[in-house]
DNA sequence: GGATGTGAAGTCGTTCACAGCT
DNA sequence: AGCTGTGAACGACTTCACATCC
C-alpha cells in the first residue's frame, strides 16, 4: 500500500489540508470529519479519505480525524519534519520580496544564502528590509557554498535569459531541486526535480475562463 | 467541436505553447512540428495535437505550424486579445514586487490601482522602486475605483487572515476574477473565479519529491 | 448512529496508431 | 515522404456506495 504510485493531486491537496488543519487548531477545535475539511477545500469527502488512505489509517470510524495528530501526519508524509536548506539566485524585485518573506521563515523552510551577479547593487535595499541583514554572493561561489551550507533546494528568481545557466550551475553543485520562478521552460538531467511559479500561466488560465464565462450564465 | 469539455490542463499547456512559440519567433524560425514543439515544453506530440484540435486546425500537414500564426492564434484562444485591467490589494513585499514586475506591464495585463489600508505607509518605498510613482489608495474606495477604471481581475496580496475580506469586496465591486497570493482558502459565490498562487504548495511538492526519491534510485 | 476505509464504477485525460492531406 | 488531425485504446484520477468498525 505504501508504495503505489501516488497521484500528484493528492500531494498538492495533502499540502491544502495541512494549512486547514493548522487553521482550524488554532480556533481550538480538537476533532473534523472528512466532509468538514473536504468543503473547507473545496474537495470531495472520499478524496479526503482516498488521499489518507495512500498513506494509512488516520481516523476514527464515527467520529473523525483528531486535528493536531492527522496535522503531524501529513508533515510527516510531506517531508516537513525537518527545516529545508534553500538558496536564492536572482535578487531583483522578487527576490527580494522572498527574502523578506515571512512565511518562508516561520517553519519547514528557511533561506541560507543569497546570490546575485551584482552583488554591490542590492546590498542597500535588502538590508533595509529584512530585520537582519543578508549577504549578497557572487554565483562563482556558488557550489562551494552549497556544499558548506547543506543546501538541498534552489530558487530561480533572475530575468528569463539567466535561468537554464543558474539551473545548470545548481546542478553541477548538486542541488536536486529546483523552484523556478522565471518564465522559461528549464531542463535538468534524470534525477533532479524542477517545479515552476509561472503566475502568468495562472493569470492566462483566468483571463481564458473570464473570456469564455458568457456562454455559461 | 468549438464546445466540449475542455481540460484545465490544456490551457495551461497553451500558455506554455505560447510562451515557447514567443522564444522561437524571436530566433528568427518561421515552422515548427508539433514534435519539436512537444519536446520543448517537457510533452507528449499527440498532447500538443490534440490540445490544439479542441479549437480547429492550426497547422498544415507534411508541414507543421507556422510559429507567428499559431502564437496569434493560441493568444485569441487564451482570451489575450487585448489587455486585461486589474487592481491589487495589499502592498506589502510581494504585493510592491509585483507592481514593479516588468513582465505585467509588457504585453496583457496591467495593474491600473492599488490599494492597502495603510496608503500613507507605502507610498515611500513604492515611487523608489517604481519609474512612474504609484497611488495608493484606502480598501473604502474599492467599488468606486473599479467601476472608474473597468477592473476585471483582483490580485490579492494581504495577509491570509485579510484576504477572504478582501475577496468579499471584489466580489461585492463586480471583480469576476481573482489571483490570490495568500496562502489561504477563499471562497466566492457561483459565477466567480478564484485561482490561487501558492508556492508553499509547490515547495511541499518539491519536498515530498525530495523525500521519497532515495527509493527510487 | 455515524464516520471511516475501500472495491467497483464512472469520468476524465493521455497516448497510440493510422487515415488523410500537402 | 512527412506531419497533421482524430477515433479508439489505454491509463489515471475521482466519485459512489457500502461494508466495517468505533
Amino acid at each position: 500500500m505504501k508504495f503505489s504510485k501516488i497521484p500528484e493531486a493528492t500531494i498538492r491537496r495533502l499540502s491544502n489540508y495541512a494549512r486547514c488543519l493548522e487553521e482550524m487548531g488554532k480556533k481550538g477545535r480538537t476533532v473534523i470529519s472528512s466532509a468538514s475539511l473536504a468543503s473547507m477545500c473545496g474537495v470531495n469527502a472520499a478524496q479526503v479519505r482516498k488521499d489518507l488512505a495512500y498513506f494509512g489509517e488516520f481516523g476514527i470510524r464515527g467520529v473523525g480525524y483528531y486535528i493536531k495528530d492527522l496535522h503531524e501526519d501529513i508533515k510527516n508524509i510531506l517531508g516537513l519534519n525537518k527545516k529545508w536548506r534553500m538558496a536564492i539566485i536572482g535578487i531583483g524585485n522578487l527576490g527580494s520580496s522572498l527574502l523578506s518573506y515571512k512565511d518562508f521563515l516561520k517553519k519547514n523552510y528557511t533561506i541560507v544564502a543569497a546570490f546575485d551577479i551584482h552583488p554591490e547593487k542590492v546590498i542597500g535595499p535588502i538590508s533595509e528590509k529584512m530585520g537582519r541583514p543578508v549577504e549578497i554572493l557572487h554565483p562563482s561561489r556558488l557550489k562551494e557554498v552549497v556544499k558548506e551550507r547543506k543546501i538541498e533546494i534552489g530558487l530561480i528568481t533572475t530575468p528569463p535569459s539567466e535561468a537554464q545557466k543558474v539551473a545548470d550551475a545548481l546542478v553541477d553543485a548538486g542541488v536536486r531541486g529546483i523552484l523556478n520562478f522565471a518564465p522559461t521552460q528549464i531542463h535538468v538531467p534524470e534525477g533532479f526535480i524542477v517545479k515552476n511559479v509561472f503566475f502568468t500561466t495562472i493569470l492566462d488560465n483566468l483571463a481564458y475562463i473570464l473570456s469564455n464565462k458568457s456562454r455559461k450564465g
